[in-house]
DNA sequence: CTTGAAATGTTATACTATCACAATGTATCT
DNA sequence: AGATACATTGTGATAGTATAACATTTCAAG
């Protein structure tokens, strides 16, 4: 599989994004775009209701919930019910096109999709931006904590609140 | 403040207690005997309701919903209503003697209370049961991480979904 | 063009959590 | 002991999150 992302992917560069000034509007564009070509890739489908919903949680760094996301949704002439905007989140998550944020009950967009990743992240309790943190030594160590009692790491969520250095400065 | 827990805990000789074959009626009377002590120290009252509810939980490793609590309580004379469990389930979380596991909208009594701590948690998603792992060189490298892009962390939660070693033989 | 699988629409319902206010209990001070 | 202030609990209502089940439509492979 081609590696999909890079040196030229701002999201791999800064993995701060989100808490850094940047430009949005390519950002969300790339990120869409490689959306697409991983599905494409992955003969897996983007359709019209996934894809909206993924440009909906690209639309900023925030995360969403399933209801803001629906009500979106229907205002565009989707479906007005919940399972509309909850199989294209998980549809999303899936594909790790976005993710859960459990703390928040909640969902992002993801900002580096392409690899095989179970991130950290960071959630700003003042203005409510969520980055992801390069999760690979955390991980690491949680795999090795788990491994020490003979537990198998399937999957994992790690989830920071605190303040986002915006909003440290500011306060 | 007396160090409240240590070579005398099992709780703390065997972080991974939940998934070993322990004697679970000292393990939970134990733990009940350190609530008492800790919230005696900080004028804390473990009310019957509250103390109850550690009780409950403390029956098995497992983790609970607010509602099988509830339901429990409301068995027992208690109130019938979702605040009664949740005022409940607040307080030991506030005092460190039960965990939120956000992964499963559940509460699971802490196995070593009297530490600050903010633990990682291994759930088996065979047997159900969670267990604490030692949390401290995860969080360390998630701090060391956040910092790299300059954010304060001020509390997370860590969780990892696997087998836990008996699930793991059996399958 | 058919056929089977995937995706969506729709209704209903289950599960999780909090608000608001009344009533009760507890600790403290005098 | 009585009065006061405060923490806790009782209770009804409601908000917010998520899934089950089944009908219908769309799509892609043969």
């Amino acid at each position: 599989m081609a590696k999909l992302h890079d040196a030229s992917c701002p999201g791999c560069q800064s993995p701060d994004l989100a808490f850094a000034r940047h430009d949005h509007a390519h950002c969300a564009t790339d990120a869409l775009a490689r959306a697409d070509a991983l599905c494409a890739e992955r003969k897996q489908r983007l359709t019209p209701v996934r894809r909206r919903v993924l440009e909906i949680l690209l639309e900023s760094h925030r995360a969403l919930g399933a209801y803001d996301v629906l009500t979106r949704l229907s205002a565009e002439g989707y479906g007005n019910q919940p399972p509309v905007a909850y199989r294209a989140l998980d549809f999303l998550e899936e594909q790790g096109l976005a993710h859960r944020i459990r703390r928040l009950n909640a969902f992002t967009a993801c900002m580096h999709p392409g690899e095989a990743h179970s991130p950290a992240f960071l959630i700003c309790r003042a203005c409510d931006k969520v980055a992801e943190a390069p999760a690979d030594p955390i991980r690491a160590a949680l795999i090795r904590e788990a491994a020490a009692v003979g537990f198998t790491v399937e999957g994992s969520n790690i989830e920071a609140v605190g303040l986002c250095p915006a909003c440290a400065e500011a306060a």
